[in-house]
DNA sequence: TCCTTAGTTCAAAAGTTATTGAACAATTGG
DNA sequence: CCAATTGTTCAATAACTTTTGAACTAAGGA
């Protein structure tokens, strides 16, 4: 089963500001930008909101076609598109990131480093 | 009378991109940006609404740091806050009207030249 | 002074988005 | 099979945003 994506040249731009234009989405955002390469699931971002709660924003997120959702067993593994965002919009990403990277008024993503036993 | 306007480091993230996140604001922000320099005001932008739902478009832009209104007479001499954006969020503007240049689904501004008669 | 122009403010209505809990589905491990 | 884990969906509610028209203010010109 997979998840509905929106092509790279149906990614809009208002609805992408719009998405992000939200403190827990940013936030998201930007620990998937400091995480880049890492697979990342849903409930990395528990200290954000509730499961539900969560569901919700990260379906923004992906349908606005910032993040893709890859369905591992029963888990989404979610990544940032930004190739999609680079092509589509230059700079914009970057600048966002930037931008987000030091602002203490969002929200933060605690430590949930996974321990992987040796 | 002047109007009230966030300072440079008051001037949020979140705000700003949800601000950006609306098409009419994007085509008004696309608009001033293609005429810097060009004072506007408010009767320049009719095309994308009416003059009550301009106001509160106008008002919103503002108060998100994102232009500066100035009052002149009867009317208000609106500019992009370029300088201000640029040192709090660097590239984010450029790449939000680049973005926005192309953009055939945001409502355009119909050419309003004043004739400056002679 | 009176009229026009430019824009704001207010209150109501309509629409949209965010948040919640309970119930649900799908996969994995025992 | 049973239970736990992961996340979704649904319906309700709360909270916000957008849009509208009518009434208003303030400046400028006749």
């Amino acid at each position: 089963m997979t998840l509905p994506h929106p092509n790279t040249d149906q990614i809009s731009l208002p609805i992408v500001l719009g998405v992000l234009g939200d403190p827990t989405r940013l936030a998201i955002v930007r620990y998937l930008a400091s995480k880049e390469g890492v697979p990342l699931n849903c409930s990395q971002f528990l200290d954000l909101g509730s499961k539900t709660n969560l569901s919700y924003h990260l379906a923004k997120l992906r349908e606005a076609g910032v993040t893709r959702a890859e369905v591992v067993g029963t888990s989404r593994m979610i990544t940032l598109r930004r190739a999609d965002l680079d092509a589509r919009f230059p700079g914009l990403l970057d600048s966002v990131i930037a931008a987000a990277g030091d602002d203490p008024a969002l929200p933060a993503v605690g430590g949930h480093d996974i321990e992987i036993s040796a």
